[in-house]
DNA sequence: TTTGAATCAGACCAAAATAGTCCTATTACA
DNA sequence: TGTAATAGGACTATTTTGGTCTGATTCAAA
C-alpha cells in the first residue's frame, strides 16, 4: 500500500538517465534497460507514455532513442508519475471522474473530506520536487 | 498505486466511529460493520489490529467490544495506518530491514536517496494529521 | 452452570492489480 | 534494401488485496 507502481520507479530513473546524459543526443531504449537493469520492453513503455506526456521526444529509426523534452528543472516528479499512472489516489472516490455516489459506504463515508486535504498535501510534495532533486 | 488499502480505510473509518461515540462504553465489531457497511469479518480484523498497537482496548464476552484507547487528538492517522499496515513505503528499499543490497538494481538505482526524502515528507503528513481533523 | 454474545486467531480462497512477455508494425538512416 | 530503432496491442504470470470460513476463547447474564 501507499507504494510506488514499478513503472514509476522505472519512469523516475529513465527520466535521471536521461537527464544525467550531459550532452545531447538520443538514449534508447536498450541502453537504458541495460545501464538500469530494467526489462527492456517495460522501460519501453514507460518511455513511449513520457512521449505521450510530452515529458521526452522520440526518433524513430537507427541513432534514434528517446530525450528530455525540457529542463529537468521545470519536469516535477509528479509529471513523471502521472505519465505512466492514471490511478494515484489515496481512495478511488478522490478520482477525477469520480463523485460521492460512487463510495460503496454512501453516506456512512465521513472520511471523504479530510482524506481531500491529505491528498492535496501529497501531491503537492510530488509537485513541488523537481527532476533535478533526484540526479 | 499510491493507494490506500481498506484495511486503512476502514480503520479510519473505525477510529472514526469509535471517537464520535462520545458516550464512553464499547463499540462492537458488528455495530462498527452494520453502521458503516464493512464486511465484518475485516472490520474485526482492523479492530484487532488496533487492539495489538495499542489504539483501542477490547473487552471480550457480552457486552464486551472497542473502545479508542487514548484521546482522539493523541492518535494520528499515521498511528492507525501502521497499526494495519506494514509496508507502507514508497519502495521496498526503503522499509525498516531492507538496505541497499535488497535493491534489484543494485548500485545502477540513483533514485534510493531522493526518495526518503520524498517519503520522509509523506510520513509527515500523515503523522501531522490527527484523528480530531478527521471528526 | 449453561447459554449466548462477543473477541481472538489462523488458514484459506477469489478477484483484481501489477509486472512482465510476445509479436508485429512502422519509421528512418546508412 | 537491410537494420536499428520506436510504437503498440494482446497476452500471460505473479503478487497483492479483499474477503470468507472455521473454530477457539472469554465473560456476563439468565
Amino acid at each position: 500500500m501507499l507504494k510506488l507502481s514499478k513503472k514509476a520507479e522505472y519512469a523516475l530513473m529513465a527520466a535521471k538517465f536521461m537527464a544525467m546524459k550531459n550532452s545531447s543526443g538520443y538514449s534508447t531504449a536498450k541502453e537504458i534497460s541495460e545501464s538500469c537493469m530494467i526489462p527492456y520492453q517495460l522501460v519501453a513503455k514507460v518511455l513511449q507514455n513520457m512521449v505521450k506526456s510530452n515529458l521526452a521526444i522520440s526518433a524513430k529509426g537507427t541513432n534514434g532513442g528517446f530525450s528530455l523534452a525540457k529542463n529537468p528543472i521545470d519536469i516535477s516528479v509528479m509529471d513523471i508519475i502521472k505519465s505512466v499512472e492514471s490511478n494515484y489516489k489515496l481512495v478511488d472516490c478522490l478520482q477525477p471522474k469520480s463523485s460521492l455516489e460512487d463510495c460503496s459506504h454512501l453516506d456512512c463515508c465521513k472520511i471523504r473530506d479530510p482524506l481531500i486535504e491529505i491528498q492535496r498535501k501529497i501531491d503537492k510534495v510530488f509537485s513541488e520536487t523537481s527532476l533535478v532533486q533526484i540526479l
